[in-house]
DNA sequence: TTTTATTGATTGAACGTTCAATAAAAAAAT
DNA sequence: ATTTTTTTATTGAACGTTCAATCAATAAAA
């Protein structure tokens, strides 16, 4: 069945088999056969396209951040109000996105966590994507608040979402993202209003 | 070496072998062999007093979770103050022990929080304690507040409080228990505050 | 006919478990 | 107090299984 341009068709069955099998079984029952069944493919693909099951791995977890990253940016730039209540509503939104929440990416997520504390290439993406999370919600709160108020109210708040994504992700009827969205608002508000008190 | 009665020395030797073996190279790659050497022991000891290395798993995840739950009892018996404040003072002072954050314990519970996800043993216990956090939160919360905002407050603090935990897990340096406390209780003073002013 | 994509049997390494053998301590016998 | 026997704890080599990676063979498209 070979066509030309399967590469970029390929990649992307490959990593949604991943999350799949993820999913279904658990990061260490996912085996290199398991992953290829899903795609209706042979277990060699996997080392001729990503040079071996590591590499599928890793990409799989590059594509779950660049998701993340693009629910949060789509949600920025459409923002009309350019205060920073807005924008860290929008950064809350878009961590409880529903293609982030739903179903195989959560779990996936989980397990890549877990695994990132062990393998410096996990480790090092995931870090990168934390300090970004961190950043920008700093940056916003450092607009309505004092250097170390803000520092504070970024961090409570960065804890705030990862505590309800991983308690979403465990629980086994999965995340529901209404109420953590409704409860990371109130945290906020909170926030806001703590600060307008003092 | 046989002396009678090793049988609970072997057990916690090979429980603490577990844990800095998951401490040192993650769940995926902590073998038995590791856990022995770790203990000082051979591999076949492991099948002999925990039937298996799943059984092993099994007896830490229960060893951290008795720690914790004790870490909290005994706060909560030392409190002389027995209103709402202290007791989820209490909690949030158990969940933060050192014998919890420090070290090994940190990044073993974690590997095993993942690993719940898709064995029914680890997620029943996972589950129970879960339950009896929220419970007793709850429970708490309800002495001052209604029952919606209480079912919330304990909601968003048991989030808060397993999000600081995650990421003090993740960051290379480990947990500043100092640090997460702070911002727990700083947490909990805005819900009091915010239920007050309603 | 040439190029590209894919297969799947094979290989070698790694793992958990088992179990007969061993060795030390405790108990019994001298 | 010795020696012998029994009990208990422990070892580690062997076994069967599982897995990721490899590569020569194959088949479809160009």
């Amino acid at each position: 069945m070979p066509k030309v341009g399967m590469e970029p068709i390929r990649r992307q069955q490959l990593i949604n088999a991943t999350m799949a099998a993820i999913d279904e079984v658990g990061l260490a029952e996912t085996t290199v056969m398991r992953i290829a069944r899903h795609a209706g493919v042979s277990a060699g693909i996997i080392s001729h396209y990503f040079g071996g099951k590591d590499g599928l791995l890793e990409a799989t977890m590059r594509q779950i951040l660049t998701d993340l990253t693009t629910a949060v940016a789509v949600r920025r730039h459409a923002l009309e109000d350019n205060s920073p209540r807005a924008h860290i509503g929008a950064i809350i939104e878009g961590n409880f996105d529903r293609t982030q929440v739903t179903g195989p990416a959560a779990k996936t997520w989980l397990a890549f966590w877990a695994s990132s504390m062990h393998k410096p290439m996990l480790q090092r993406l995931q870090n990168v994507n934390d300090r970004r999370l961190y950043s920008n919600l700093c940056h916003q709160f450092r607009r309505v608040m004092p250097r170390l108020e803000a520092r504070n109210a970024a961090r409570g708040l960065a804890a705030m979402i990862d505590g309800l994504w991983l308690r979403g992700a465990l629980t086994p009827e999965g995340l529901d993202a209404e109420e953590a969205r409704f409860l990371a608002h109130a945290y906020l508000d909170q926030l806001f209003a703590h600060y307008g008190c003092q």
